[in-house]
DNA sequence: TATTTTTTGCACTAATGTTGCAATTAATTT
DNA sequence: AAATTAATTGCAACATTAGTGCAAAAAATA
């Protein structure tokens, strides 16, 4: 099994309690998080800053992702599977569950593929549905 | 053709100068705009608490629809066809381009449907292509 | 263990969004 | 068309969220 230093040193990171604790807090999250769920669940045992430079550092090496919302909130997440390697996939699709709140990465579900208009490129490709998930069912 | 005031007027609002003025920006924009890009916009002619209420209520009765980003801003767009008939469709791609960063409505692109896993319920998606928009080709 | 490099926390600054309330403007009524 | 009513606007104050420089602290390296 993979620890939480093992994957930063992976990332050429190294290894400090805060990286620790937040990445900790991914690794045991469902969904997704926001930098404001962060601070609650560490007990603000860091600084603002560097929870913000924490997320930056983790989004350019790979290890999370951001997932795009239409209220102005920045979420993080990590993906469940084969996202270890340091190559990160997150061609998947998102669920925001419109009972409980929470984002979910539906790892299994990879997004569709769409024809653009003529001219167009593609490099990426999001999508976000909106629902009820299986919990809240 | 179809004035600003009769758009709004059909959407029960009351027809005053900023609404008139920031819907004309939007008529006249082909990408979405954030609250940013309406202040530089109107040359400050507004109040930034009035262009921030003028969004909110324009959003409220379907006038233009909030896009979802990764960075935390909020975007905002009309759509070109079929959308001035009061319900909204905004079930079409969203394509960001990665060169000139200018948003722009693909109404003619549909979000394709995705199978979700058991016990999960749609009840809206939402799908953000990233890549190279036909003027920047 | 000593040195170098990186990271952290603090103080400050900046940007963004919200609310109450009086003044103004638009809509309605007579 | 003027008066009344209703809605919208702008200001001021406040709240929240995010970003930066720099010295202190911690981690990595030698």
């Amino acid at each position: 099994m993979k620890t939480q230093p093992d994957i930063l040193k992976q990332s050429g990171l190294s290894v400090t309690e805060s990286r620790k604790k937040i990445l900790d807090l991914f690794l045991e999250t469902d969904g997704a998080l926001a930098h404001a769920d962060i601070e609650k669940n560490t007990a603000s045992a860091f600084d603002r800053v560097t929870v913000y430079r924490t997320l930056q550092t983790f989004v350019e090496k790979g290890i999370i992702h951001q997932i795009p919302t239409t209220d102005n909130s920045v979420l993080y997440a990590l993906c469940r599977h084969n996202c270890e390697q340091g190559h990160h996939h997150d061609d998947h699709v998102h669920f925001i569950c419109s009972t409980c709140d929470k984002t979910i990465c539906l790892d299994e579900v990879t997004v569709p593929d769409v024809k653009l208009p003529k001219n167009f490129t593609k490099q990426l490709a999001a999508m976000v549905v909106t629902g009820v998930c299986e919990d809240c069912k």
